[in-house]
RNA sequence: GGGUCGAUAGCUCAACGGUAGAGCAGCAUCCUUUUAAGUUGUUGGUUCCGGGUUCGAAUCCCGGUCGACCCA
């Protein structure tokens, strides 16, 4: 190199497409090449047999996290899907040309392909010993550190891939939403449910209460809302004689984002025909503890040093409380009106007269505003004091009838619905409801709608009910909050993948 | 929407009104069983953006952008 060309040695993207155009220069294109695997990496090191060094012989491919050149011989680790795998360079294997080729074109963060033998280190970690390497697609631009990894937030979720390439935590998390939600398709299909598609696109946002994203379709000039709630075409399966149906799909609610709220979100909705609320109670019972004990594996250690026992568990930590949720034995089942008297210390709550409720909720430290129905008022206590302490999971039954049109009047008492709202964590993980099936009950109750929680009423919906619609049961599962309290995450963020930000693209 | 906090090298972080630094990464060097490998040397900055105060601003003030947390 002349004393002309600038120093780009600070500048890791232009030393890097410097490489680059080495490599094509000497008749090599990284992106032109491709590598044909055998294993991935934790199947390749399932192969190795104590003893049998340099026997049995894999290809590999991955992108390179660490680089330990020393002189002549190097380790190396590369990651793939099933994480990484340690690789030795040595150049009496390689030979001079190749071994520099490694050392001096090779950066963090490449992809390449290895072929070579297993064998164990001094240090007992199973290896291969790199016969040859092709690099199948060069990095431009750097890692993010190796031993903090990625740490900034808005970073971590706008460049996701990186945070999912250094962040162990991360790609476990992700790894395990997707074990989660193809276990719980598993699980149903086990049970003869039928998986549905319905529309995202619909006429009217039906099946809760909920400001939905508005848009337009050209060809038919006619404005469309996105889904805010599966409910109501499931629900139309079941008219059909689709008897026991479920959707994983995509909702979308226009309104705040927070810890526990994105703007989509993922949704599971189960229907079962000839089934009830309780049905519900022990389906999902049966599906968490499926999901804990198959898919999250927690195990709990006892003692400590030499004397330490690790056996699996059904208890997973709830990152909020630091409390231990009991996934096999902490089921619990209590009233609505139960919880609110003891919470109010008030046996006649709920025949007191709204200014009597208002001063009730004031005088438990809370906002209530006087425009607020009564079950409003009641609610407000249930949603700021009861519910965020209902950590074991809790079925609380029988909530008061204004809280959802869709489902059964309770037989004996007409303030009340067949439902349970499944709380864990002192999170709403499942609702469940005897589904409402009387068409013209179902008409009354979405006309005696008030209050915040009111639902657009979808008159499509009525005509199919009065063709005839069996009872059934039916149950929601926020997959995103479900993984949050099997992950043990903190926020909804964690368990997506790509959280919603505000766009910043000029 | 409101409050609090934050943004400094590719990444993780210092500097708290007086010369912008470190570790990792990069570049160069030595090193054929390493585990955040080690050795010697070294490059690299629009201190988020725009104003203001000051002899002097990464630092103080105002406005904005983006993010985190809390509240609505």
């Amino acid at each position: 190199m002349s004393d002309s060309v600038p120093d780009i040695s600070h500048d890791q993207h232009a030393v890097r497409r410097q490489k680059l155009a080495e490599l094509r220069a000497a008749g090599f294109d990284p992106f032109r090449a491709n590598v044909a695997t055998t294993h991935f990496s934790q199947d390749a090191k399932a192969l190795y047999v104590d003893g049998q060094d340099y026997v049995t012989v894999v290809t590999v491919a991955g992108r390179l996290i660490t680089f330990r050149v020393q002189g002549g011989s190097s380790f190396v680790k590369i990651q793939d899907q099933q994480g990484p795998i340690q690789l030795y360079f040595r150049k009496d294997v390689l030979g001079e040309e190749r071994y520099t080729v490694f050392k001096k074109q090779l950066d963090l963060g490449d992809i390449i392909g290895v072929t070579g033998p297993l064998f164990k280190t001094k240090t007992g970690e199973i290896t291969i010993r790199v016969d040859s390497f092709t690099l199948v697609s060069k990095a431009l631009r750097p890692l993010p550190e190796k031993w903090h990894g990625l740490s900034d937030a808005e970073q971590v979720y706008r460049q996701r891939y990186l945070d999912l390439i250094v962040n162990q935590e991360s790609r476990h998390r992700l790894m395990t939403r997707a074990r989660i939600v193809s276990a719980v398709r598993r699980f149903l299909e086990d049970r003869q449910f039928l998986e549905v598609e319905t529309p995202v696109l619909q006429a009217v946002a039906g099946g809760a209460a909920a400001r939905p994203f508005q848009t337009h379709h050209n060809a038919l000039n006619t404005d469309f809302v996105l889904r805010i709630s599966l409910e109501l075409y499931l629900k139309r399966m079941l008219v059909a004689g689709y008897d026991r149906v479920f959707e994983i799909g995509r909702n979308f609610r226009n309104e705040g984002v927070s810890r526990r709220h994105n703007p989509e979100f993922t949704m599971l909705e189960v229907y079962q025909a000839y089934s009830d609320y309780r049905g519900m109670m022990t389906l999902v019972q049966d599906l968490m503890r499926h999901l804990v004990r198959d898919v999250v594996k927690p195990t709990e250690t006892e003692g400590e040093g030499e004397t330490a026992v690790t056996r699996p568990s059904m208890r997973i930590k709830h990152a909020a409380s630091g409390e231990f949720i009991d996934f096999e034995n902490g089921w619990r089942e209590v009233r609505y009106k139960d919880l609110i008297i003891e919470k109010t210390g008030d046996a006649q709550w709920f025949s007191r007269s709204k200014e009597e409720k208002i001063a009730g909720v004031q005088k438990l430290g809370l906002f209530a505003d006087a425009k607020w129905e009564d079950f409003e008022l009641t609610n407000e206590i249930f949603g700021k004091l009861i519910e965020p302490t209902l950590i074991q999971p809790t079925f609380v039954t029988h909530l008061p009838k204004e809280l959802c049109p869709l489902a059964k009047i309770t037989a004996d008492d007409p303030t009340t619905i067949d439902v349970f709202e499944l709380i864990i964590g002192g999170m709403e993980i499942a609702p469940a409801y005897s589904e409402q099936n009387d068409p013209d009950v179902q008409r009354q109750m979405f006309e005696a709608q008030a209050g915040e929680e009111q639902q657009k009423v979808d008159q499509d919906f009525l005509l199919a009910l009065e063709h005839g619609m069996p009872p059934a049961g039916g149950m929601g599962i926020g997959i995103d909050r479900l993984c949050i309290l099997l992950t043990g995450a903190e926020s909804i963020r964690d368990v997506i993948l790509f959280p919603q930000l505000r766009n910043t693209a000029g």
